[in-house]
DNA sequence: TTCCGTTGCTAAATCGGGTTAGCGCCCGAT
DNA sequence: ATCGGGCGCTAACCCGATTTAGCAACGGAA
């Protein structure tokens, strides 16, 4: 059934020589040393014919290395997200010859612990830690023994990991732009978060940092925001509660909402109280859910660019992995680069100019 | 920094014994080759205080395996549906100290050929063939160097291999079931697949079976399915449309959805008629995406388990695992078998009895 | 003829752990 | 005093690849 893998010790008896000039002649060290042509020939022709592949097990042995990066995240099961930030890893890993270790802790210190563990026990090249919501976490101690890159999470202390997050701010006033370009200034509400800076969930950072943009990018232009509701939870049911509050008392020209499920339910209070989307009311949102596009009329969002945030964390791994093999962990006590990622504008329907 | 692990010869050193009396104490085959109390203490005490961990990738060198199974699927990034799969599977393989390695092939043969290869490169210890939608594929060769399962697909030529899928045929018949409960006996169209056997959307597996479940309980019951529209993807928008072309001549009291997001969309153009589910209209679906709790009213939906066909992939590899070492590839030329996963029904709000 | 320098390859050690065969020692029996 | 046998441990080899040091063989020069 299975014939046994093909060694190198194979190739070599097959080319007749000895293992180790089999080994020169692969890893092409075999014009320096000196191997003949004819024995190069040889070898490499063995080696075609048998199918010959390396065992990276074994090299793994010899110099340490395993050639995988460990991927731990909180959760991989929370929406479509996580999928695509996994998808990029995988596929920016795969491009270096890569394989990606999986492994959940759901939160739980100690299943982190264990999972880091027998990462390391696999000889893990570098780490990945990721979180499926943007925020601060508290980094794990021997989390050192390898490179490793935080994503979609900034560090609770001071740390020498690098982290890569969406550039939220950012996001903030590319939604408040979006209004302003379609020439909103009165009437501009906010579902999920403020208007103060204080009035935000706990732990989220996105929501922080996307009212910060918000009420910048609404400030530079001389525009107030009219008024807020916060939302316990970012779900439809949150969205659509706080907009059915909204409009007892007030009659918006234009909702910013704080991600695309609070936009669902507000799409749902504003169907109630017979207003139309985008005639009525224009609507902006966070994240491009799958659920933007599936909506009527069709969601103007700002998304989270979950594909590239993989594919960054790993390119900046490998970054961290050059560096400390070349320098030797010489500047150990460096403060770890944040790469912020653009979150792009997904134009769609709900937004049109104002009548005003 | 990172102080290069300890390893066995450290703890031999520090008991001051030799490596293979500290390698014999630690796999506990201490006792049977006599080894002394004192010497045994002596060696724990040291392996405690080193904190040694044994490397996977040497004893993997020595016994060709890596407590690792590599999962492979055509897609991770589609849905949530994956997410969870993973989890299911994640979950098991740690319960038994397993690592999971992901790797997408895009449906590109090549790259899952490649895909394969580089797993096999790393020992994994078995494979798991995962396809994101139910469906029938194509067994790469030169799987069977390692156990494998298939899981949420089949195989179109006869294999070996087990396969883990959704029992969707049963989903069938209780989503059928949910409306003649409810007293619906005229009015209840398909959106989505059929009426007929063969009106189903190339390479769906879930639609043939679950159009069969869907005709086996009402022809029990000796109920007719009133009608049907088909779609050429199991979108909203085409949800939408074809709801909206059923409206046009007829007059529902019942829908069976082939999913969430045909439902979605049938639940617009419900409401463009001015029909009210579940009042006028009930609605029963398939795959409780999350989606189905977030729409208003929720949505009744028999779930795909997705954890649970992740964890059941999972078992069932162990399982094969254990039949291969045990009796040596002895009856190779069996078939697979294929397990079947329940499909729970999630009852919600979009079924109200029948008026009738 | 002897010595040196190349050329072209291989022996041996290494990585970290597991396994098997067998060595020395002590004890009691002869 | 010698032998046999159990006890307690270790030498030596294995997995598959890589690396370093060094060994033959040959040719040219002295």
């Amino acid at each position: 059934m299975s014939p046994r893998r093909v060694t190198l010790a194979d190739v070599a008896k097959a080319a007749g020589v000895s293992r180790p000039t089999a080994s020169l002649v692969l890893s092409g060290r075999g014009r320096e040393l000196r191997i003949s042509q004819d024995v190069e020939q040889r070898v490499l022709r063995a080696a075609e014919e048998l199918q010959y592949r390396p065992n990276i097990v074994s090299v793994g042995l010899r110099t340490g290395t395993s050639r995988t990066i460990g991927f731990v995240s909180d959760t991989v099961a929370t929406s479509r997200l996580a999928g695509d930030m996994i998808k990029g890893a995988l596929e920016a890993a795969r491009e270096r010859g890569f394989m990606l270790f999986i492994g959940e802790t759901e939160g739980d210190a100690e299943l982190e612990r264990l999972l880091l563990q027998a990462m390391h026990d696999r000889q893990v090249d570098g780490l990945i830690l990721a979180s499926m919501f943007t925020r601060s976490i508290k980094v794990p101690k021997g989390i050192t023994a390898a490179p490793a890159v935080l994503l979609n999470a900034l560090p609770k202390q001071p740390t020498p990991l690098p982290a890569v997050v969406p550039d939220e701010v950012e996001a903030g006033r590319r939604a408040a732009r979006v209004l302003l370009d379609a020439g909103h200034r009165d009437g501009i509400y906010l579902i999920g978060a403020g208007p103060r800076l204080r009035d935000v969930p706990a732990q989220s950072v996105a929501a922080v940092e996307r009212l910060v943009g918000i009420r910048e990018a609404l400030g530079e232009a001389g525009v107030k925001v009219a008024g807020a509701r916060t939302c316990p939870d970012w779900q439809p049911e949150y969205g659509l509660a706080a907009t059915r509050d909204l409009l007892r008392t007030a009659q918006p020209r234009a909702l910013i909402c704080f991600n695309d499920r609070i936009a669902m339910g507000a799409y749902q209070a504003l169907d109630d109280f017979g207003l139309k989307v985008p005639a009525d009311v224009s609507i902006v949102s966070f994240d491009d859910h799958p659920l933007a596009s599936w909506m009527r009329p069709q969601l103007t969002t700002v998304a989270l660019p979950h594909y590239e945030l993989g594919r960054k964390a790993v390119e900046v791994l490998f970054a961290e992995m050059e560096l400390l093999t070349e320098t030797d962990r010489a500047d150990t006590d460096r403060t770890g680069e944040v790469h912020r990622v653009p979150m792009p504008v997904r134009s769609r329907e709900s937004v049109s100019p104002s009548m005003a």
